[in-house]
This record gives structure tokens, sequence and C-alpha cells, in this order.
DNA sequence: CACGATACGGAACACCGTTCCGTTTAGCAA
DNA sequence: TTGCTAAACGGAACGGTGTTCCGTATCGTG
């Protein structure tokens, strides 16, 4: 096992989480590297120390609120009348999140090898909660099969991006395509 | 009225036309301005003093392929069986459209001031075609009535990106959506 | 043919993510 | 306490964008 980081790496470590989640609420997720190394008080070569790439930051930052959404799952299940009303509110959930956090959903999308790490951590984490939902929802012959998690997912996140501007509103969208996943 | 254009101007317009078409079939429509400057063979100054921004220049090497789209609205109404299927064969068309052409669909979600007039162009020329589809359909009771013919044109826009990337296929997500749309 | 307006090309600027390197500092051992 | 070494640091530097500026070349006309 490696030696312990010295106890300066870990404060700088706290102090970069603090300052990105501040400047990522403030400024959205593609906010310059500058400028959460300056707020955090630390030089921008610091970010890259602690995390390899951008992504692994915002990986990072929200981590926790991305694991609620895996962990509300079962009692979504438990709880709701029926699967499919059951993956309605967990895609609100995520809806939420992802709409509230400004420029997220369009990270995720992104494309190039940058955002590849990001996109893989929220279809690793997400997938498999989606399509427990999913594989319920069919099983009780609410949902018709055919359709994929990660396509579904990725539409989700795809119909969030842009919400609110130019007078678009992705939730009447998303609550279409629920709908149209129906039996 | 302002003078006319010099030959020479109005030759290179044209061949920043040319070049961009291939460049942005090529490489995507994200490609960098001095590929398509070089290509053109002309510096880059040239392309802001005929193009003011790049979604200009964008807009008028789809313009065509556009216009085609909010063409076909009317032979679609006569020709299909139903509103319903004229509106699906039309979201067929724009699909494609979008698709093969890298990186249009990122482009035309762009928040940033620089897309603005890309993404007006589209809402301008699509919207009202969409709009023609949609109240037929629900004219016709085949479509449930409160969808904005925005909302819809922007979720098929933004289920459109990353078409074909990390596993991700749009078109089931694009059908789910229209069949949510239904009465 | 000469001259002025028009258009041009490429350097220059501002901003981005990322990397490099000389300097500082934490932690430990004497 | 002091001295040493490896860990960590900050900011300059690099490569890449979009956009603007300015001295130069060209077109079209009188």
């Amino acid at each position: 096992m490696p030696p312990a980081k010295r106890a300066d790496a870990r404060r700088n470590e706290q102090a970069l989480l603090a300052a990105a989640a501040t400047v990522f609420a403030e400024s959205g997720v593609a906010a310059p590297v500058r400028e959460v190394a300056s707020r955090a008080g630390v030089g921008v070569a610091t970010i890259y120390r602690h995390f390899p790439t951008r992504a692994d930051l915002v990986v990072a930052v929200f981590r926790h609120q991305v694991e609620e959404c895996v962990e509300a799952v079962p009692g979504l299940l438990a709880d709701g009348p029926t699967p499919y009303d059951a993956l309605v509110r967990w895609v609100d959930l995520f809806v939420d999140f992802l709409v509230t956090k400004h420029g997220l959903a369009e990270a995720m999308q992104g494309e190039d090898e940058a955002h590849a790490t990001l996109h893989a951590y929220f279809v690793e984490q997400l997938v498999p909660a989606c399509a427990a939902l999913l594989d319920a929802a069919v099983t009780a012959g609410q949902v018709a099969p055919g359709v994929r998690a990660l396509d579904l997912l990725r539409g989700i996140g795809n119909l969030s991006v842009g919400d609110g501007t130019f007078g678009y509103d992705a939730r009447p969208m998303i609550d279409t395509l629920v709908a149209g996943l129906r039996a």
C-alpha cells in the first residue's frame, strides 16, 4: 500500500472540492479551471495533481448525489404503487439533479476523450439502477420491452440539456418520452 | 441600395461555402475556422468578413436542406394516411438530416451567444413546419394537445446529439418520444 | 492608366485546458 | 532543535481555440 498523503495535500483536496462545488453552482460545470483554482487559493497544477482530468473533479463533486439516485431505487420500487410509478418518480429525481446543476447534462454527453471518464462514471452507476426499474416495469407488463436502459438514460440526459434557454422546457418532453415507454 | 460586391468577394464567398460544406462533412460542424479558411485558400479574416459569426456560415451551408424539410410538410400531410403518419415521417426526415451532419445537433443547442443566430434560424424555419403537423394530428385526435412545437423540435434535436457515440442510439428514443405524443 | 474604395492575409490578442519545472514545505530521523 | 529528502506546490509555458487588427494588394472606375 502506498504511503499516506501529506496533510497539506489532503487539505488542498478538500478545499478544491469545496471550491469546485461553489464555482460549479455559480458559473456552471464548464467553469474555467483557473477559477476553481483561484477560489481554492491554489495553483492550477494542484487541481491536476489531485484530479487527473476535469472529469474526475466533476465526478468527485457530484458523486454523493449520483449515489443517492442509485440508492433511491429499492425504496421507490417498494413504495410505488406500481413499477411504472417508481420509474416515473426516479426519472423526476434524476432530472431534478441534472437541471439544477447547470451544464452537467451538457458535460455528460460530450463526445471528446476528456469527457469520456465523466460519461463512463454516470453510465456505470446509473445504468444498472435504471435497468432495475425498467425491467420491473416490463415484467409488470406496464412498459414495452426492447428499450435499453443506456438509451433511456442518455435520452433523458440529452432532453435535459438547455432547459430554460431559448424558451425550451425539458420537463414536458421528458414526460412525453416516459409516456412513450408504456406498453 | 448599397453598391454591388466586388467580383473577388463573391468568388471567395462561394469558395468558402464549398469549403465549409466539405470540411463540415469530414470533420463535423465544430471544425476549426482555420481549417475551413485554408481549405478555401483564404485567410481567416475573410470568413468573418462574409459570415460575421460561425453560426451564419453554418446557416448558409445548410439553408437548402432546412428549406427542404420545411417544404416537405404539405406533401407529407397530403400523402400520409393520417396526420400522425405524416408527423412520424417528417421527424424521420429531420433526424436523418441532423445525424448525418455530424455535430449539427450539438451546435443547435449551444447556449452561448455565438450559437444564438443558428438556434434562431432553425426555430424560425422549423417551428411553423412542425406546428402545422402537430396541429393537424391534434385536430385529428391522434395526438394529445398541449405539446409545443418548439419543445418537440428542440427535444428531437437534443435526442439526436451524440448518436452513435458510447453505444447510444438516438432513433429508438426519438421513436419513443413521438409515441408518447399519442392521445 | 491612375486612383480610391474594397477586400485580403496573416499576425496578434484573449481565453481555454494541460504540462513542466524551479521552489517550498511537511514529516521524520538524528 | 535541526537537517534532509521526498512530496507537493505555484505560476509560467505550451498548444489549441475563436476573433480582431492593420498594413498590403486588388478590383473597378473615371
